[in-house]
This record gives C-alpha cells, sequence and structure tokens, in this order.
RNA sequence: CGCGGGAUGGAGCAGUCCGGUAGCUCGUCAGGCUCAUAACCUGAAGGUCGUAGGUUCAAAUCCUACUCCCGCAACCA
C-alpha cells in the first residue's frame, strides 16, 4: 500500500544563475522525497524555473537576446545543478512550455467559470523590480541624482506611476475560507511562526489582486482577452499542476493532486504569502483539491551575513560541491541548518562538521572494521554467535533510532537537522561499542568473539547506511556495495534484514577523504 | 508604537511551545588504544543561559519592562 505523495520545490526564478539558496531548498525537499520514498511511499518530486514576467524580459533585453534565450540558457543552469547535486526529480518544469500555457489557461478559465474574474482598471504607483503596486502612503521620498526628489518603495526600488487595464480576482471573498482552512488545519503551513504571520496577515483584509498586464507580453496569454499576460505568480503557481498533466491526463493529474495524496510545497520563507494566501484561494476558485502542506524554510547566511554581490560573498554551489563534494555539501546544509529557520554557514565549517561526522566517525568506522574483516575473515562477513548484552543495546539502540527518526520525519515540521543528529549519535555509539569490544585483542584471545563483535559492527553499518540514504545517498550506496548488499535491498523495510554471514565483501575503500581546510578565503 | 529573527562555557549552535540535575559539535588540556582516514575511546577545565523585576517549592524555559545585534534596501530562496 504505497501512498501518493507528491513535493516539488519552488520553481527559480532564472534571471541570473543558481546560488546556493536554490541549492539548498532543492537539497532539502530532495532529502525528503527520498525519505518518503525509502518508507515505500509512491513519491512525485518537481521542481523546474518560472521563466516568464517583466523581469525576464528586461533582464534579456539589457543583455540583447530574447528572453526565450535567456530562459534557455539559465534553465540548463538549473538543470545542470540539480543534476550535479544529486536531486532525484521526477519532472523539471519550465513555464514556457505548451503544455503548461495550456494548464494556466485551464485554470484561468475555471476561475473566470466561477465568477471570480472581472476586467477593470488598475493605477497606482509599480516598481518593476517589486513586481507590486504600493499605495500612495507607502512611498518614501528620497534624494535622486543631482539632488531631485524620487519616490521610492518601501523597499527602496524605484516606482513609476501606471496605468493599466486589469483583470482583477475576488480573493477579498475567500478571506474567510482561508482564515478556516488555517485554523482547521494546522499543518497547512509549517513551520508555526510562518503561520501566525500568515493569519495576522489575512485577517487584516485582503484586497481583489490584479492578475493580469497589459504593459508588456512576456507571459502566458489571458484566454480570449490576448493583449493581456497573466500575472507571473497566476502562471507560475500553476506549475505545480502542469507537470502533473492537469488539465488533460487522466492517471498522473488525479493520482498525485487530489485529497487523497499528500501534496507538499517546500518555497522559501519569502514566498509564504502566494502559497498559503493566493494558491489556495485559486485552487478553490478553480474548485481543485489544495495541497496538505507548504513549508517556509529560511535563508543561508554567510558567516551569518546576508549574501550580496558586493560583499564579494555570493556563492556558486556547484563550485562548492566540486570542492568539497555532493554528499558532503548535503550533510552540511541538511545537519546544520535547523529547517524552517535561517542557517549560516562557511568553508570552514562545511569542513569542520563534514571531517567530523563523516570522515571521522562514520567513514572511519567502516574503514577500521570492513579492513579487520578483509585481512583475518577471508574477506567474508563473519558468524554471528550468540549476542552478549553489548550486542543487544547496539542493536536495539538502532530499532529505537529508526522508530524515532521515522516519528519525527512523519509530524509535519520535518526535523531534519534532528534527525541526522540521532543517526550521528548512533555512529558515535557504534564506534565506542567497537573501542570497548577491542575486536584486534579479542583476536588474540577469543576469536569468536572477535568474528561476532565485527559481524555486528558491519551490520551496524549496513543498517546506519540504509538509514542515512536520504541525506548521502552516493556515499551511503557506496557503503552499502562495500557491504555486498543488492540495490533493492536497500530501504527502510530491508533494516530488518540483517546481513548474512559469509557474504564476500569487496576490497574496503575510503569513502569519505578528509577536507582540508581552505587556504584562500577568497574562493569560498 | 512598522514586521520579524536573535542574545546560552573560547567559537558555532540545540534546548524555550508542554518549567524540574544546562546539552551538542569544534577548540583546549590530560590519559588510553594501535583495528582505522594524525583517526578512535576515556576523563577534565570552562556558562550565575542579554539586563532588571515578577509568578512558582522550582525559571534558559512562563509574565512585565528594558538594552543590544541582525534581516525586511535582492543575486532573491
Amino acid at each position: 500500500m504505497s501512498k501518493p505523495f507528491y513535493i516539488t520545490t519552488a520553481i527559480s526564478y532564472p534571471n541570473g544563475p543558481p546560488h546556493i539558496g536554490h541549492a539548498y531548498e532543492a537539497i532539502a525537499t530532495d532529502a525528503i522525497a527520498r525519505f518518503h520514498r525509502l518508507s515505500g511511499d509512491d513519491v512525485r518530486f518537481q521542481t523546474g524555473t518560472d521563466e516568464h514576467g517583466l523581469k525576464m524580459a528586461q533582464t534579456a533585453s539589457a543583455k540583447g537576446i530574447t528572453p526565450q534565450e535567456l530562459a534557455d540558457e539559465m534553465a540548463n543552469q538549473f538543470i545542470v545543478m540539480c543534476d550535479k547535486l544529486n536531486i532525484s526529480y521526477d519532472r523539471f518544469i519550465r513555464t514556457t512550455e505548451a503544455e503548461h500555457h495550456i494548464a494556466s489557461q485551464a485554470i484561468w478559465q475555471a476561475m473566470a467559470d466561477n465568477d471570480d474574474l472581472y476586467l477593470d482598471k488598475y493605477e497606482g504607483w509599480y516598481s518593476v523590480r517589486d513586481e507590486a503596486y504600493y499605495d500612495e502612503s507607502e512611498l518614501i521620498e528620497a534624494e535622486g541624482e543631482g539632488g531631485a526628489k524620487e519616490k521610492l518603495s518601501p523597499q527602496g526600488t524605484p516606482v513609476e506611476w501606471t496605468v493599466e487595464e486589469s483583470w482583477f480576482f475576488r480573493l477579498s471573498k475567500y478571506q474567510d475560507a482561508l482564515l478556516k482552512l488555517y485554523r482547521e488545519n494546522p499543518e497547512f503551513l509549517k513551520p508555526d511562526s510562518r503561520r501566525n504571520e500568515m493569519i495576522k496577515f489575512v485577517e487584516g483584509g485582503l484586497k481583489d489582486l490584479s492578475i493580469s498586464r497589459t504593459s508588456f507580453d512576456w507571459g502566458v496569454k489571458v484566454p480570449g482577452n490576448e493583449n493581456h499576460v497573466m500575472y507571473v505568480w497566476i502562471d507560475a503557481l500553476t506549475n505545480y499542476l502542469t507537470g502533473l498533466g492537469y488539465p488533460r491526463n487522466t492517471e498522473c493529474y488525479p493520482k498525485y493532486w487530489s485529497n487523497d495524496s499528500n501534496v507538499t510545497h517546500i518555497i522559501g520563507k519569502d514566498i509564504v504569502r502566494f502559497h498559503t494566501v493566493y494558491w489556495p484561494a485559486f485552487l478553490m476558485s478553480a474548485n481543485l483539491p489544495l495541497p496538505k502542506q507548504v513549508f517556509g524554510h529560511g535563508f543561508l547566511l554567510n558567516r551569518g551575513l546576508k549574501m550580496s554581490k558586493s560583499l564579494g560573498n555570493v556563492v556558486d554551489p556547484i563550485a562548492l560541491a566540486e570542492a568539497f563534494g555532493v554528499d558532503q555539501l548535503r550533510y552540511f546544509l541538511l545537519s546544520e541548518v535547523i529547517f524552517g529557520k535561517d542557517g549560516s554557514y562557511s568553508a570552514e565549517m562545511i569542513v569542520t562538521k563534514t571531517n567530523a561526522d563523516l570522515a571521522n566517525n562514520f567513514g572511519n568506522l567502516a574503514q577500521r572494521s570492513l579492513s579487520m574483516i578483509a585481512k583475518n575473515c577471508d574477506g567474508k562477513v563473519p558468524e554471528a554467535g550468540l549476542k552478549t548484552e553489548a550486542e543487544e543495546q547496539l542493536m536495539s539502540d538502532l530499532k529505537d533510532c529508526f522508530t524515532n527518526v521515522s516519528s519525527a520525519m512523519a509530524n509535519g515540521e520535518y526535523p531534519i537537522h534532528t534527525a541526522i543528529d540521532m543517526l550521528r549519535e548512533r555512529l558515535s555509539a557504534t564506534n565506542q561499542y567497537f573501542a570497548d569490544q577491542a575486536p584486534w585483542a579479542l583476536r588474540k584471545t577469543d576469536p569468536a568473539r572477535a568474528d561476532r563483535v565485527l559481524y555486528y559492527t558491519a551490520e551496524s553499518i549496513r543498517q546506519l547506511a540504509i538509514m542515512l540514504r536520504w541525506v548521502i545517498p552516493e556515499s551511503c550506496d557506496k557503503m552499502l556495495d562495500l557491504l555486498a548488499q543488492d540495490h533493492d535491498k536497500r530501504d527502510f523495510e530491508h533494516l530488518d534484514h540483517a546481513i548474512i554471514s559469509g557474504l564476500s565483501l569487496p576490497a574496503p575503500s575510503g569513502i569519505f577523504p578528509r577536507l582540508d581546510m581552505p587556504q584562500d578565503e577568497g574562493a569560498e
């Protein structure tokens, strides 16, 4: 009985190359997707790029290329990043796909059929950079070039007085329904701090939303009114449906987008409003099921500082992965950053953390035990023998660990960092067991007992490798290769199927090299 | 009264919702082991948990006031 589980990242706005924030979101979402797959769920994982909107058009024109050329070039970089980081997406969606235009027009039509769209005029102070209109009272005065006064948005971006004919969505109609949604489904928006913010926002009153533009044409055409393109968020949010084949697919779409499916959006904290106010309102209007959960993660800070070009601390995630290793980067981000909160990173932190936990704790444990098996047991998994209290404890602690990790990951908060901590603790405990038992000494006095210690150490490593596979898939697979485990025996269901005595193992080799501290600070 | 996040041993952080011996990693010091990737194991030093009050048998945790820092000025996740 496998449950449908549909998980998505936000689609990235590709008017520049991917940065560490994109990588973080992709990695975190991937880890959750893999966790569900290992648990036996029927997982569908989607990521992609959001290629419409004025900023894309402007960036392209500044570069002297067409928006489509810019989108093609950038989308490719995002795909390269995902592949490099071992992101196990089933679908990489691009909003310029023809299919996506059809889907966006379908949801538009569904909202129109429900009498939620109307044509009106919109005028006001518009900030191109924020893609938002501002009320006169929100604007701030600033000294422009040569001392002239100019108006700026609350974010300090330039605004211009703009009048356009626009389609509107009756967002105000959904205020009560949204509040009811938050109240009755606390799981819908996590973490709780974001939920509280949104409740406050919605309680403050919702205005109808302007959802089309006539000032540019880089977007999805409004059905029946082709001089309008859809507001980029209408089109962007719909990607989650398009990727499943909405509206025409009769298998994939109904299976993953239904009230029985666990639909989860992982997004950055800055776009929580779009996903938890606009999106459910659009879906209600179109009479479609709502996602089960939207999770707003935090941002990554470079040594506690925001990334910025002027500080010169913008980091290319691919360069980081190449410098330290893909799994090292994944492990660091997932274990160090508390999911949902902001986190901090630096090259030293990555090196320190991964050396301690991966090279010294995990890697060395495998190396020291497997090399003893290679040298003393003819490269075959030794006999288990009868468990003493020490082995009973070791095995039952591992079992408890899995129970705890599973229930933690099932509670809707995704305490990834806590889950990894529990696993790290087991790695330490296994090193401790190995040192306490000292099989190298037992070898001379009680060979059968030495075999037993090696057996249970190998078995512990097998289970830990399976339990860590969603975090560091490539390394754990190498580890399981060293234990001669079949590829179809690497999911959580096989935790109970202990390694078989007599199994021939390949020659052990290091999996987590120790990393050196970076010398060149500027290169991080 | 704009919104939000934060202040815990030398460093970086958990713990705060649901009060009850302050925990983790790194670093430092001492010892052990020699199977292993200068790794692993053991022990120690080091914190009156931003300040001041309050509630309580008991407060890092709850309440009140205050101080300081940091985002919300985008590469935007």
